[in-house]
Parts: C-alpha cells; structure tokens; sequence
DNA sequence: CCATTGATCGCCT
DNA sequence: GGCGATCAATGGG
C-alpha cells in the first residue's frame, strides 16, 4: 500500500486540516491492523489561539511534542482518554487533532477495544482506543513508522467548517472556523440526521 | 500534599 | 440537554 507524502504538513495548518480528510489512518498495535478515513479535524495554531496548549508559547511535559517538527504525533490525556494530533510546520507549535474516523480496516478488533459495535470512532477519545493510540506508549511518535501510516484513503465531496467544540471558555477563539468534517458523514462528533449518499465521498 | 482543571464519554431524564 | 466518572498535569501551600 502506498504511503503519503508529508511534505503538506509543512506549512499552513489550516489547508493541512483541509487535506487531511478523506486520508485513511493505519495503526499495526498489538499485532493487530487498524484503519480508518478521516472524517472530522480541527486545527489548533500555537501561539496564534486561546484554545490551543501551545497558547502561553511554554513549554510543559504536556505539550513538549507540540514543539517537534511536523511528521510527528502529539498525544495527550484528559478526563481518562487519550487524543491525537498530527503535529505541523517546523517552527511553530501548531497541529491538527483528529476528531472522527470512519473504520475501514479492522473492524472487529476496534470492536473489541471499544466494547461496543456502535459509534466506534466517532470522537477523539474514541478513535484513539479503537486504534490502539495511548500517550504512554505513543507520544511523540512518527508518521508512517512501523506503528502509524496515512495513505491516500477517499476523497471528501464537500468539506464543511464550523466552531470547534469544546473550548466554550476561550473568549474570541469559541468563533474560529478551525473544524473541518466530510459533510454529511455520520463519523463526527453529535452527528444528527440522515447521511447523505455513499458518506459524503466522491 | 491537596485542589483544580480540561481539545471527553456515556448514560440518564 | 444534563451530569458524573476519570486521570494526568499543573499550581499553590
């Protein structure tokens, strides 16, 4: 299977957001492999945003991984779940976090890591267990490792941008349209209402 | 050492 | 739509 090119990580956080939907994530963890399209992101830009980790420009054994170049992945723990980013550019501690998926591969195994057979990656702590991902083990991990690849996946028909969710509290950036989802897909966070036709994929 | 704080989840009404 | 569980990191005493 064919890999992706990292180099549209590099840059602008924002349009590697965009460009990463419709990719499909493969996890090999526990000898098991494990995959799905990316359905919902938000981007986070440093020093830039309120709600971002990196905000104060300090850093913590939190955000340590934010601050690596782009290529590598920074996991994080809050309330009992891990979550993901995609770290970007080599400069500034900006990143993507990958909020939804849509199980392509492995599907019983992420069943079993999840306990349930609904609602298996719609979110980004869920996504995470389904996957395998935990900060203990995976923190500061690379792109297309032995652990964790993107290959090129689908190809989002319309990209919707709305607020993201969960930072009411972070004054002016709760209005930034910095989360992006495959319109129609029924993979995103509260998702309500019918899917549209084959998932929103061209 | 203890209290508070989240880029959340899942079950309840 | 509300709320309790849960946990690592952080900051104050």
């Amino acid at each position: 299977m064919k890999l992706l090119e990292l180099d549209f990580l590099s840059d602008d956080t924002l349009s590697a957001a965009k460009y990463l939907l419709g990719k499909e994530i493969v996890t090999y963890i526990d000898g098991e492999e494990t995959g799905g399209y990316i359905t919902e992101v938000e981007a986070y830009l440093g020093l830039e945003d309120k709600a971002a980790h990196t905000f104060s420009g300090k850093v913590t054994k939190k955000n340590d991984m934010m601050f690596e170049p782009y290529g590598h992945i920074y996991v994080y723990t809050m309330h009992g779940h891990s979550c993901m980013n995609f770290v970007t550019t080599v400069d500034r501690p900006e990143g993507v976090l990958i909020r939804g998926i849509e199980p392509s591969r492995g599907i019983e195994v992420m069943e079993k890591r999840r306990g349930r057979t609904d609602h298996l990656t719609d979110g980004p702590g869920k996504l995470t267990k389904a996957l395998g991902i935990q900060r203990n083990l995976h923190n500061g991990l690379k792109i297309n490792g032995d652990t964790l690849c993107i290959m090129p996946g689908k190809t989002p028909d319309t990209i919707a941008e709305t607020p993201r969710i969960g930072i009411d509290n972070k004054e002016e950036a709760v209005d930034y349209l910095y989360r992006f989802i495959v319109s129609g897909n029924p993979h995103v966070s509260k998702f309500k209402g019918k899917p549209v036709a084959d998932n929103g994929w061209k």
